[in-house]
DNA sequence: CTATTATTAGAGTATATACTCTAGGCAGTC
DNA sequence: GACTGCCTAGAGTATATACTCTAATAATAG
């Protein structure tokens, strides 16, 4: 592989690892074994590795979230979708943890980023709108629907944060990519109030599957309230 | 005014204004026009600083969400509860922004804000309680109420967050506390599809009052989509 | 084989950061 | 006036960080 690549991967494994503000250009070159002259000659800089891994991830997430136009949408593209997007979130799982400092050290990343988040609303909002036309939710107002795909942005990109957060003082590290994904079940809950009737089980059913499993990591204990 | 006191709260503007991140305490001394000796006399680190501001934050917000015990809840409660907590988080904003590097480096700010969070969790969910028990909103079992609660606890703590990262290039400094309360429209956008007949047009009165004035800054503009 | 280009090592640097240390001022008290 | 306790100044320091520079080594082309 060649040493640009494995500066790129060394580096996303390191910042998801630590965290990106505790990982220096230094780090990065000590963990590959090789000089920082050399990552430098690959790289002008911490934010173009960080560039160039965000693009890679926007790459991704627009790959999954290819929203078909020719069919009717079906609860398997649903779950694959919510799947995929959690799957890119936890490979990418430092961006979104530093994210303000990053926007503010590079205006590329800020408008491509700004650019990104509208292209995800816009295929939520469409998700919405293709599972009201095969009956799975009810028709919604537009107004509604992109109040309600905003939420599911939010829910979906914070989630990962509320968890790390919430965690007890154990090894911060602890966290899974099972874990990570009872953020679908938040997600559907958002949906439960729309179901049909003639989908609202099945769908109730996919979303136990993501119940979380520890009331503890939920959150609301009763005990600690 | 005691120097200890103007320590805190410049910290707390610097911190607001330019991120945790971006500010030294040589900075916050020189703000100041005192010694960093006179700073570290003080406090022992900028940690002990920063666990300071939270526990006013904290102190403030668990004022605002004592839910009374003694009577029924009504719809100025809940609006005095959404003001009030996004007023709190206005306040405190560089909190959330760099949260988890913050319980990363202080076991004990770790520790207190998950008890933070689970006693919010609690308050959202006491609130949810007692709209339904005022006929407000339709009663709902106890894990999707949870799973609500969490959720409007998402959309509550991130919702600058994605203003500050969905806004343009501008000035990031440009979010208002105006653009921050426009959040309450999406928490209560959680709320509509549970409105009772007899509160429903009320509660999408109040909401309105919250719409989002630039669809641009709403994010899904369907021109970029 | 030679010339050129791409890659790498590794020492080095300017700046920043969190924090320390010593000396001293100032207010009150006897 | 001397003592005490609180507060402050400001120079200084060890370490880290992002990044540079030079020279040497591999790879490739003619």
């Amino acid at each position: 592989m060649k040493t640009r690549d494995k500066i790129l991967l060394s580096s996303l494994e390191l910042f998801n690892d630590k965290g990106e503000r505790n990982i220096t250009t230094n780090h990065i070159a000590a963990h590959l074994a090789i000089s920082p002259g050399n990552l430098y000659y690959h790289f002008r800089n911490k934010s173009d590795i960080i560039y160039e891994i965000f693009q890679e991830y926007e790459k991704l997430v627009d790959y999954y979230l290819d929203i078909p136009e020719d069919r009717p949408i079906t609860l398997e593209d649903m779950t694959f979708y919510l799947e995929s997007v959690f799957d890119g979130l936890w490979s990418y799982r430092f961006f979104h943890r530093d994210l303000e400092y990053l926007l503010d050290s590079d205006p590329r990343l800020r408008q491509d980023y700004r650019e990104f988040t509208n292209r995800c609303l816009a295929a939520i909002n469409r998700i919405f709108a293709k599972l009201a036309d095969a009956g799975i939710i009810q028709p919604q107002p537009e107004d509604l629907r992109s109040a309600m795909s905003l939420n599911v942005w939010l829910v979906i990109t914070n989630w990962m944060a509320f968890l790390k957060t919430a965690h007890a003082a154990e090894e911060p590290a602890s966290l899974s990519l099972t874990e990570l994904k009872q953020g679908i079940y938040q997600v559907l809950t958002l949906e439960v109030p729309y179901l049909t009737p003639e989908y609202r089980e099945r769908v109730l059913a996919l979303r136990e599957k993501y119940r979380p499993t520890l009331p503890e990591a939920q959150g609301v204990s009763g005990v600690e309230a």
